[in-house]
Parts: C-alpha cells; sequence; structure tokens
DNA sequence: ATACAAACATACATGAATGATTGTAAATAT
DNA sequence: ATATTTACAATCATTCATGTATGTTTGTAT
C-alpha cells in the first residue's frame, strides 16, 4: 500500500499537525511517538520514515513558525528606516494580532516557550530555540542601534539594554497569556506594553 | 544504620538540594530518582521514605521560595498605602535584587518557570504553580486597583490590564535572563523596565 | 534488656518507550 | 515487463524508570 509522493508529503504534514496537538496537549517529553502516530492515523513505523527521531520531529515543527514581519524587519535592516523605533512597534503590535488568531502558531509557541525543558547542556533542540531567540534578539538590537545613532534613543538606555527589555516583554506577555490559558486579553494588554516600552526608549521631543 | 532526627532532616535536605541541581541540568522529567539519589550520596530508597514521588519532590522544591518581600506587599494590602505604585515598583527592584544574587532561588525558578512541562489538563504540580502565579497577580491587583481609586492610573490603563502587563515583564525577564544563561545584566535591565512601565501606568501629575 | 519503630539500602517486578529489523504492496524507473 | 525503490506496517529486543516489597541497622521508649 505505498502512497504517490503526494500522499507522502501529506502524512509527513498529518504527522506534525498531531505532533503539535499532542505536544501541546502532554508536553514534549510526555508525548509518545506512539500516541503522535494514532493521532495522526498511521503507526510509529511512518514517523520513523520521516524524521530521525522525536527531537527532528520538534525541529521540524519549529521551522514552521516563519512570521510575515520577519520580511519587514529584514528590509529595514537592509534599506534603513527613518524611525525605527516606530517600525518595532507596528510589527510587534502586528505580531500580537497575528498570534492572537492563529491557533497553530499558538501551540508550537507554547510548546518552544513551556514545554520544552531547559538543560544546562542543551539538547540540539533545545539550542536552536535559542539560537532563533538569539537571532531576533541580535535583528532588534541592530534596529534600535540605528535609533540611536540617529539620536532617538532616551537617556539612561544603552542599546543592549532596551533591546533586552523589549524582548522580555514580548516573550513575557506570550508565555504569560499562553500559560494562563488565554485568560486575558493579549492584543489589549500586549498593545498597551509595546507602546509604554518603545514610549520609555524613545527620547522624548524637546 | 538508623540516624537520629537531625540526620533524617539534614538527608531531607540533602535530597532537595540535589534535586534542585538535578532538575535544573536535566530538566524535571529528564531526571530520575536514581540520578537525584546519587547526586545525593543516597539510594532511592531514601527519596522515597521522604516523599511520595517525584512530584512530590517538586512540590517541596517550590515551597521553599518565599520572597521577603511578600510580607511587605501583604502590609500594604491589609493596611492601605499612600502610593501603591511606589511600592510595587521599590518590591519589585528589591526581588530583582534578590534573585540576583540567590543561586539555590534562580535554580528552583528555572525549573518552575523553563523546566516543569505544560499540560492542557494540567497536572497537580503545575496546577500548584498556576496557582502561586495566580496568586502573585491578584496582590498586584489590588495595590494597583488601590492607586486607581486613589486617581494615580493613566488614562487608557485598567486596572486589570496593567496589573498583566506588569506581571508579563517582570515574569518575562527572568525567563528570559535565565533561559539565555544569565547572559545580559538582570539588574539593569530589570530596575529600567520596572520604572518604565510602572512610569506609563502611573497618571502623569498636571 | 527488650520491643518497636525510624531511616534507610537492596532487590525485584512491571510497564512504557525506544530504535532496529523485517515484511510488503504499490509507485516509479528502465 | 521487470527491477527497484518508496512508504509505510508489524514485530522484536533492549533499555530505563518507576513502584513496591523486603531486609537491615540503629535510635528510643518502657
Amino acid at each position: 500500500m505505498r502512497r504517490t509522493k503526494e500522499d507522502a508529503a501529506k502524512t509527513r504534514e498529518e504527522v506534525l499537525a498531531a505532533a503539535a496537538e499532542v505536544f501541546f496537549e502532554n508536553g514534549v517529553s510526555g508525548s509518545s511517538l506512539d500516541k503522535i502516530a494514532r493521532r495522526a492515523g498511521v503507526t510509529r513505523g511512518a514517523i520513523y520514515w520521516h524524521f530521525k527521531d522525536k527531537a527532528e520531529v520538534l525541529t521540524a515543527l519549529h521551522s514552521e513558525i516563519r512570521l510575515p514581519q520577519e520580511e519587514l524587519v529584514d528590509h529595514a535592516l537592509e534599506h534603513g528606516h527613518d524611525d525605527p523605533l516606530s517600525l518595532i512597534e507596528q510589527a510587534s503590535i502586528e505580531v500580537v494580532h497575528i498570534l492572537a488568531n492563529d491557533e497553530q502558531q499558538q501551540r508550537i509557541f507554547a510548546i518552544m516557550i513551556l514545554g520544552c525543558e531547559f538543560t544546562e547542556d542543551p539538547s540540539e533542540t533545545a539550542q536552536r530555540i535559542i539560537t532563533a531567540n538569539a537571532e531576533m534578539y541580535e535583528k532588534l538590537q541592530k534596529l534600535i542601534d540605528m535609533a540611536d545613532r540617529q539620536g532617538n534613543l532616551a537617556p539612561g538606555w544603552t542599546v543592549d539594554t532596551a533591546a533586552r527589555a523589549f524582548q522580555c516583554c514580548m516573550n513575557g506577555l506570550f508565555a504569560e497569556w499562553l500559560r494562563s490559558g488565554k485568560s486575558f486579553p493579549v492584543i489589549d494588554v500586549g498593545e498597551r506594553l509595546v507602546r509604554s516600552v518603545i514610549g520609555s526608549i524613545r527620547r522624548k521631543a524637546a
């Protein structure tokens, strides 16, 4: 009962979708490959065909998140922008809106932030997550550096401090929202939070 | 080789200390009771004598964190305070300083925030963490409510939105710091962040 | 002095998850 | 038309952690 290439690609997607659900429900280490297979309507054999092990399923899931605003930010980094802080503000608010409406991305985000166990000697999977976070931070830092060179950074702030503070807020926002079972309006809180922090970072007009 | 009561209490503490280390290094579900026992210099028998199972070790660890400023906040809640927002600001900055210098509490915090797997149908352990977080939120909310009734809440903010925003920032700060391997100065970032958000929440003097 | 219980260590039984191997039917290349 | 992969399913051996049960030694009460 061999399937055509499209069929195979389909089962691969179904496995990933099932993995997202099961990981989300039981945590990564609480999810056996058998559970995922059953949810996907296949056997473990199928999973082992498409992926090396559970870690590879996780990284495959992770590589599925590609927020559209990343291109926006990349473009600004390449071509420059006359108001980088406003760009950060707008892009971040956009991300909040997107995440608030995309259940699949919420699940993946929850798995990454809350469901992946911390290790001091990180597994390659955990390492990838840390790396992705670091890349995000670098972009943030470069944009704020642009703002600084344009004289728009408020006194007292350094580029690094500002970038870290903003990153903490955003990750904290999503983590708390997902951890609490979406018990508060992310969009409201997120918009106010973003504007507050950006407002503090931005040098006030004299 | 029965020990005296003091000896027994000592091994209990040693088991907890070892558990904090092992959990921190390998994650909760990646830590077998045997590993913890070896680290503590005992056998699993000793652990099973003092605790029912791994979950009970975790909750025992969790109950070890009692930040001193909780009493400060409780006192303010009971007796009122003429400037609750300043109280939040000071207490939070104090917490940052304490956490920055207490490795044991850092480990426990890391385990709770990063190392405890998320479950939609939460285990009792996870539930305790969520509950503790909710209690913290309630106190925050009551303090901000006090500020609101004193006319000190900036327009645009609601009590809930402000409390959530602040909570997200603080948890995000610690989570990012620990996840990143303490790669940035928490105290600097934390102080600026706290002052920024509280500054945004507080109504400006006319 | 003796009986009992506390504080463990040791040994064992169980189950769950993994990874590897093998089987196999259909798709595709030749 | 045949050979060869592909895309899985099914089975198996092994590991590993857990929980329990039992053994052993020593404090402690009487």
